[in-house]
DNA sequence: TTATAGATTTAGGTATGCCGAAATTTCGCA
DNA sequence: TGCGAAATTTCGGCATACCTAAATCTATAA
């Protein structure tokens, strides 16, 4: 009933931080540059975020003096990126969204992990704040997806992991796993067979340098053990101190 | 991640009728066209079309252009526009997604019936087929809607309603309410209010002819009486034998 | 210190869908 | 039968968001 491509208004500078007039596209390329700041916060450059969102360079270029224009993000020419409060608040609740809708895809209607993200990734743009907070509700307001990521709270709070994260890669010989990057399905499809899950105690057990397998045990079973690529093990990140408190039913 | 207006591709011409490759744009004016001769099958002109849609009437020409090109509706300048099988495919696919979202909402997350309609409206098109036969699952296969409008099966089959329904206005002196028009959320909230819902029992007690109010017995107590303008009578539509299957929650 | 590779921006162009205004066609009614 | 109002189409334009190619800036390495 309405044009594809909703004209995002005058932008509405001071709203809460919820998505409301800003088009998909604007609410995309904010999302991203928060994505690419939140395991690791050197500031995104151009052509990280031309390589992210899969467009050229010059409609980076574009699209982020009209974030500025709108007051969601600075950029010095030839610089890199950086979100402002209000940018920051509006990436908030997309990723909110789309983490939230990625938990009830798995706990309400049976999806699996490596299902959630694609389909999150359309609907985040489309359902409206009583939808999110009605599934939130049903949820019991989980703080962490799937995948270990935490759900940033309505009012954008987002209540990082008690203890820290260690990619398997950099340091981590043993632990939970506490955050499995969602970006491969396959590798979820594979942990999935090896009974890999959130929560899970890992160890690893063998290391080949350069660019060679890392073997890792899954559990406490001595004989459970499964070899990560380089790409995948960075994928893997586990935590030193207990679990966390994981999709809470209770309401 | 995406661009708004997704380029539709060569459209696909023997798709089965899923809304894979078709812009939202062409999804809702295929929807409207359906819509329009679903009640009643004089066929739709273009200025119809264009005031259900809040477009200009030249927005509709070049828009239906596209649809004949796609194959999904025929169309002889200065006369009404047609879906050809594709289109009729393609329309009751959408249909289903709206019904089926509809549906959801109101069963799984306690939305009101006058609530769901413009969350529908928006999520139909975004949502994937996997995630609409989930959610039937969920539901158990029903085959109306909270308004009592009938949700067409994933083949394309419309189980139509056991008994003729006719306009409260038309010729309905009584019987069981059978569908309400979405279209009006303020009348949804009135008649829920009195608790006029599907499947109760309603009987014409008075009437005023030329624009004057329905008066209306629902239920089987004599007191619970109320009036319906025009508009209203008109949105509700009985039926003269036993009331439908309902939403089937056997599953 | 400067040359040059790489990153970034500018310039010009495409596709979708929308609009208003003007031209055209149809159709009812005198 | 013919006139005029209403419906429809055509035409020129706008906004969004994308692209390629060319120009420009930055920073590294000789």
């Amino acid at each position: 009933m309405s044009p594809t491509s909703q004209p995002s208004g005058p932008g509405a500078p001071g709203s809460p931080g919820s998505p409301g007039s800003d088009s998909t596209t604007v609410q995309d390329y904010v999302k991203v540059i928060y994505s690419a700041t939140e395991w690791q916060d050197k500031p995104v450059t151009m052509s990280a975020l031309a390589a992210r969102l899969q467009v050229a360079n010059s409609s980076v270029t574009e699209m982020v003096r009209k974030l500025v224009g709108l007051g969601l993000a600075r950029h010095e020419p030839y610089s890199p990126v950086e979100l402002t409060p209000s940018g920051l608040r509006l990436a908030l609740s997309m990723v909110r969204r789309h983490r939230l809708l990625e938990t009830y895809l798995v706990w309400e209607l049976g999806y699996g992990w490596d299902e959630v993200h694609d389909e999150a990734e359309l609907l985040e743009h489309t359902v409206s704040d009583m939808l999110i907070e009605r599934m939130s509700q049903r949820l019991g307001h989980p703080v962490r997806d799937p995948h270990g990521d935490p759900i940033p709270a309505a009012d954008g709070t987002v209540q990082q992991p008690d203890a820290h994260l260690i990619g398997l890669l950099d340091d981590g010989h043993r632990g939970t796993v506490a955050r499995i990057s969602d970006a491969n399905p396959d590798l979820l499809r594979y942990l999935d067979s090896e009974q890999l899950k959130l929560d899970t105690a890992v160890e690893v057990v063998g290391h080949k340098p350069f660019g060679g397998a890392l073997t890792v045990r899954v559990g406490s079973d001595p004989g459970r053990e499964i070899d990560l690529g380089d790409e995948s093990a960075a994928a893997v990140w586990v935590s030193t101190v207990g679990s966390h408190p994981g999709c809470n039913l209770e309401q």
